[in-house]
DNA sequence: CAATCGTGATGACGCAGGTTAATTTACAGA
DNA sequence: TCTGTAAATTAACCTGCGTCATCACGATTG
């Protein structure tokens, strides 16, 4: 069930078993990939899509003097360039952050898809927004925390959707990212993320180690960073059974 | 020809006639706006989208203290919440600028859509992730310029995208847009937007008027916001002519 | 015509975060 | 055990942008 995690606890897009079974269908490999690998550069015509199984991937998009900005993480799971699909090219590279495993599926099973099975695209489609609301958090987070602000609403983001996909307690999550990699998803230099991880620690909010992040006061840390977690669309609490769950429409 | 800007000079995702006309008869109402008014609010449930025929939109995002962060800009021609179809409830509010113009799609015709026209279906799809990309322009925008850069890299994008929808010759636009609304976009304050205009002004590169906006040197006030447009998937050299483009597939 | 308000412009001052550089720690490999 | 290297830590200094305050101008409105 290489599909297990992908839009898990998603608010109103249970995935029916046929859909989740015609994804799986579509998978034509799976590979392991190395850690700090770069997998899509931009411009690149795209045929195929990667569906994040174990591990972290970034994208990001470097400036002339070569100063990396992250514009996205992401974790198991996620279609990390589902959006590739229509697009064909994308305005941005895409790498390994830890060591992963990817399930490759070919642009050719959903163009299949997209004439078979309505329901299922726009599942797909949605997907492809929670990464543009996403987006649309960090640009909260740019341009309206300070420092310690950014920090602390990327690690509740992170928690939360390890949660989702079972890789966090809500406290504890393993996080295989160095300080500069925050350094690059923040908009922050590695020094200054440096300092900040300080305060974290010195607060008693959360302790972060590149092997394990630890968060101490999970409400605070978010409120720190004035973290709202309804743009992630998740729905912990929903069971799993399609019954008791609302359902998109029709 | 309400969809006439829908999806212009955007590199291999022309309308064909009949989708076009399947659009246009998906239009329930076409409604004028007044200026800064509130359309769409976070968690509102929503059975309509937004098709901006004229003027301009924002979507954007509040702190805990009232400061305000916009997410996008819209231009006339795009499908401001389109996302809003699979997502049915937003992250963000929407709102009008200027006065506006604006066509009403319900959902429910969108929703026929995806069942009847496939390619249709993808090409909506791929507007939406325009917007995404949008967004990833902007992330590198804050994490990676300083501020002349980010209001450079604003005014170079926001260039581009009225040339695409025939509002700007390239050097000279309409945009309804105050000095405090540049501040909320590039993430500063409207005191030190209003330098970065006069240094803008004084190195010629470009003059920034609420009513008007004149760009002096395209190609300096570019590069000073380390621009470049690929992101956008616009190809302003494309002519009309469906043979002559080049084609998503099949 | 006065009063008010929205917008723009500008100056003085302070601080968060950048820059540079040096030191320490943690490991992997020989 | 020693060594080389990547990562983390810390200090000293500097600057870009925020904050606060004031003033000017034009458009409304009473």
């Amino acid at each position: 069930m290489f599909t297990e995690r992908f839009l898990r606890h998603r608010r109103g897009v249970h995935l029916e078993s046929e859909e989740r079974a015609r994804l799986e269908a579509s998978i034509s490999e799976i590979k392991t990939l190395p850690p700090r690998t770069n997998i899509v550069m931009a411009g690149d015509e795209l045929s195929q899509s990667i569906l994040l199984l174990e591990g972290f991937m970034s994208r990001y998009i470097d400036d002339r003097n070569g100063l990396r900005q992250l514009v996205a993480v992401h974790v198991p799971g996620d279609f990390v360039d589902l959006h590739a699909f229509p697009l064909k090219v994308l305005d941005h590279d895409v790498a390994t952050m830890t060591a992963a495993t990817v399930a490759i599926v070919p642009h050719s099973e959903l163009e299949a898809i997209t004439h078979d099975l309505p329901a299922l695209t726009r599942k797909l489609w949605f997907s492809t927004l929670i990464d543009a609301a996403i987006h649309r958090a960090w640009l909260f987070r740019f341009g309206r925390l300070d420092a310690v602000g950014r920090v602390a609403h990327f690690i509740s983001e992170t928690n939360v959707r390890l949660m989702s996909a079972g890789l966090s307690d809500g406290r504890r999550f393993a996080l295989g990212l160095i300080q500069s990699d925050l350094a690059e998803i923040c908009g922050l230099t590695n020094v200054h993320i440096n300092r900040v991880l300080r305060q974290l620690r010195e607060e008693r909010l959360c302790v972060f180690r590149s092997s394990l992040v630890e968060i101490l006061e999970p409400a605070k840390l978010a409120a720190r960073g004035q973290f709202d977690p309804a743009y992630l669309y998740i729905d912990l609490q929903s069971a799993e059974s399609p019954s008791s769950r609302p359902r998109l429409n029709s």
